[in-house]
DNA sequence: GTTGACTCCGAAACCGATTTCGTAAACTTT
DNA sequence: AAAGTTTACGAAATCGGTTTCGGAGTCAAC
């Protein structure tokens, strides 16, 4: 054996020739035969697929993406802002959607930006340069500037969350308008009459069908459009930390807090603490995302959850799909939203709340 | 002009030969002009660059990667169990990662899998088909199969954290017995006398470093090692709410929690509620990590921090080193650890705190 | 014993770049 | 003006697979 030589030249793994020498066939014939193709003797297949693992044989991508035209690779790019929430929601996402490409045999390329200037470029070199056959874009705002250069350019893509171009590309989206009625069901059944509503911005395309959501649920029960207070903040945690302070000092007949996200619920949870309010005692407050960190929140937080490993299988399949041909249309699916019922809502206290443990905070 | 032609062969971008053939110069030629080769005149590269700018050429990877013989691309897998703060951990880390490769030119290969045992072979398929040229490890343990493994292969990779095999391949830690050894240190002077160490598992080649920490500091202020209580945890939020307990109930006389990660701290913090034990007036409690998150808990935990943006900084050019031919030992870097004192430390609140600012905190 | 259908496999071209090697033209040298 | 250098470029091979096309061999049919 010479494998002092093998080592040092790099190890270089063996090729389709060596193997097709190795059992006395042409390449194309051991190409074919490890491919599956009907014109191939089933005893040559099976020689060739015994020698292919005795040497073991794994065939280049690298080679196979040139003849074939495609790198079996989707690309994702992302900004480098993500911190608490959103960076613990990016990676539950990513997980799934590379575990949902992993059973189609594509893989996932992550490429990170600064700014989002930059984004724009990413996609176009990633996919110019043929790594990748075609993008998963998340946190997609009403006008985006991503779709309408992917859609322009021609590249296939599928957006987590309709864009007002939604009726010209692939996306998944959940029904938050369903799903904002429910928590607003919820919360009127356990008693509330004063609600608040703490919208997210109006550049997310969602925004508004949230606000029809919650308005259709409340118009159901006969509650008056002045009965729900309307607040608006950016889905940051602060955001929701400081909504929770001005409906204190403005609106303190307020029982529940709808949020139009996670983040923002815990941050008008915290915010309720150093107010002295508990929570749900005091007052009720709702989140949306289902961050599995909202489950292991003081209190876990009452929220619309949307599996992330359900909307990453279902990405993967979309834009596997789109860039073997799928019309872009084909792929738009509405996801049913899921109320999920934890300890931060709570029938409304009749009576002034006694001295909760969570009061002590300071 | 045929644009529709073009369109409905699926836009096909231009190839070198089309370039060169537009410019009447051979493909190796232009090849040599676009890379900037020393034999090519300027007047040629200029008229070759204007060209391709013009019809808009963008190299094909493929082709390049199937000659130069590498993927530019690093890859990394991990399990899909990541949720709550390992999940904003990760991705905190893998922006970084991606962020410091972008600047080498090379992408991140992201893949997951289910469980431990499909993480080797994924190792060995992407290394095998060429997709990636190394790998970056997160979540290191002392005997780490993968480690192990790799090595076997002879592939290259750089782990963020030390194995028991350290010295035989690349490698990024942070310094623990010094951080560990500044947070006693820290909390001794804020007068505290009573401690516990919250440990997270042997399995962890940096547990008794950690431990050698503590233990060094408080030798140095003569502290007597039975006013420090051992505790063992998983590095899992859940083991630190168990531990408080435990420390509630067993050593009451404890006044400063050090946990060995901030989940284990968090969860800690979150017991201490429960209990109805104010952090830090009744206990003071530390973490480890410098999850971004860890700054926006009730109340913002003191931990030490090491920069994501940092590590991943250095992950990437260590990789790259290594993948372009370095030795695996000539990477190997131990990161100080960065105490950031945040506000859930206070001085023991036995004594009324002296004029010290510290205690103005409540 | 030619014809035709069918089975199984190989030669050669190809994907789109890079690299090796060689050479024509221009420019120095003597 | 012949020889030697340098400059600037092209022909052909190469990376490791896939695909197109065709052809040798076997077997049944007439």
């Amino acid at each position: 054996m010479n494998d002092d030589v093998i080592e040092r030249s790099g190890a270089r793994r063996p090729t389709l020739s060596a193997l097709a020498e190795s059992v006395g066939l042409s390449k194309p014939t051991v190409s074919r035969a490890l491919n599956n193709y009907p014109d191939i003797s089933e005893s040559t297949k099976q020689r060739v697929r015994e020698a292919a693992a005795s040497i073991g044989y794994i065939g280049s991508s690298r080679a196979r993406q040139l003849t074939k035209g495609h790198a079996e690779a989707i690309g994702m790019v992302t900004l480098a802002d993500n911190i608490g929430l959103r960076a613990a929601y990016q990676s539950e996402f990513t997980n799934a959607l590379s575990l949902g490409l992993a059973q189609q045999n594509y893989d996932l390329m992550v490429h990170t930006v600064l700014t989002d200037n930059d984004e724009v470029e990413s996609y176009k070199r990633l996919y110019g340069e043929g790594k990748v056959d075609g993008f998963v874009i998340m946190r997609t705002r009403k006008n985006d500037a991503r779709v309408r250069a992917l859609l322009d350019a021609n590249i296939p893509f599928v957006t987590q969350g309709r864009t007002e171009l939604f009726d010209r590309h692939a996306w998944l989206d959940i029904d938050v308008e369903q799903g904002f009625g429910d928590v607003f069901n919820h919360l009127y059944e356990l008693g509330h009459r004063h609600f608040a509503f703490l919208n997210g911005g109006e550049d997310v395309y969602s925004s508004s069908l949230r606000q029809a959501g919650v308005a259709a649920a409340a118009a159901s029960w006969g509650v008056p459009s002045e009965n729900i207070c309307q607040l608006s903040g950016d889905f940051s945690a602060a955001s929701g930390h400081l909504a929770m302070r001005r409906l204190r000092d403005e609106n303190p007949q307020v029982t529940a807090l709808i949020c139009s996200n996670d983040a923002m619920a815990m941050g008008a949870v915290s915010q309720a603490h150093e107010l002295g309010l508990a929570v749900p005692k005091d007052i009720s407050v709702t989140g949306y995302d289902g961050v599995r960190l909202a489950e292991f929140y003081n209190p876990p937080i009452t929220t619309i959850a949307h599996s992330a490993a359900q909307c990453g299988q279902a990405l993967a399949s979309m834009v596997v799909g789109l860039v073997q041909g799928d019309a872009p249309t084909s792929h738009q699916v509405l996801l049913p939203a899921d109320l999920t019922i934890r300890s931060s809502t709570a029938p409304v206290a009749v009576f002034p709340p006694t001295g909760s443990f969570i009061g002590r905070y300071k």
